[in-house]
DNA sequence: GTTACTGTACCGTCTGGACGGTTGACCTAC
DNA sequence: GTAGGTCAACCGTCCAGACGGTACAGTAAC
């Protein structure tokens, strides 16, 4: 009898090295992540590890350039579930922060911050790959035919709840939630 | 003749101290902050600064604790100059944000965020302090009689901009930040 | 033979923290 | 007024542990 594996495709091991230094970081946080500890919770031996990634430089930017991957590709997916018209860049971040599952924001928003905590404490250049993936967001949202500011105003707040969330300032209520994202979009239809 | 002594009025050894571990976590990053560093920076002795702060834990929660007052009373004299009525807080957080030059908003924020992420790095849990100033503004803010989500709006937009400075995403032209200005302004105004 | 590892041993460096001085201002006793 | 003593405020050195990275011998599959 043969087993057929299912749902994760046999990830492979840089892969799972990948994910083990998130989980890592997520759960003892960005101190928390040495290469030893990777390369174990990865199942791999350190040399394993140093075989895949030759530093841990070179681990964080590989972590931080699927990062970049991840939130484009997320980005233009919610570019095309919004309506054409002015507006729809500002109205995909509105929904993309608001308009989805409290868990799956916070899922979201947690790995995000992980990747970018643990990349930025050892290089902040090491970055640039989601600089380069924000600028592209801003740039959509300041050309998508709104009010000159009002599409910033939404991006502001919504990297605004992620940095909350990040660093346990504060967590909107679902309520609240809601309130937020009407007013918001109250702002978006404002006219000229 | 005796000398009279003005302007800095001889800052204590422990003030500086707490201004070199800052200096040093703008200029080198957060791993650059070690004590050696820091009691370097202060003209201190490693020895000596140990004195004064039993670790580096104690270190992190005394910039904190300064922090934390610092921003307390920072918004407490914001409300003050801000007109009573209605949105009253949540105007005048836009005022701290978005009405100063940007060198000094520059300025705040970056003191802010290398506290912030030193004290973060080392254990969460030392942001205690300024979670509880947070908490009060986000109160003051959410009952200072907007349509509900108007002025969380707001105070996430200034908290997202934040973020953004602190790792480098983007910054605001002067006519961007206007801009902004100007939409989060119309959003205050607009009736239930 | 090549690729993809494992496992162990090891090196150099850095860091927080402990510890035993030393200095100098200030008080007190004679 | 000077000798003795106290105490906070430091200084400089030392150390154990951890971490990133290297080296290398071995192995199992293809």
């Amino acid at each position: 009898m043969s087993v057929v594996q299912i749902a994760p495709p046999a990830p492979d091991v840089r892969t799972r090295i990948l994910d083990a230094a998130e989980t890592i970081v997520r759960a003892r946080g960005v101190p928390g992540l040495t290469l030893e500890a990777a390369a174990r919770e990865a199942g791999v031996s350190k040399g394993g590890l140093l075989y895949h990634f030759g530093s841990k430089e070179a681990l964080l930017a590989a972590l931080l350039t699927r990062l970049a991957e991840f939130v484009s590709q997320d980005f233009v997916e919610g570019m095309e579930r919004s309506p054409p018209g002015p507006g729809r860049a500002a109205r995909a971040m509105l929904a993309w922060g608001l308009e989805v599952s409290e868990a799956e924001a916070n899922e979201r928003c947690d790995r995000a911050a992980a990747v970018f905590l643990a990349a930025f404490h050892h290089d902040p250049a090491l970055l640039d790959p989601i600089r380069a993936v924000v600028a592209g967001l801003r740039e959509a949202v300041m050309t998508d035919g709104l009010p000159p500011g009002h599409g910033m105003a939404v991006m502001a707040a919504m990297d605004g709840l992620f940095m909350a969330r990040i660093f346990g300032m504060y967590e909107l209520a679902p309520a609240e939630r809601r309130d937020m994202h009407a007013a918001l979009s109250r702002l978006l239809e404002l006219p000229t």
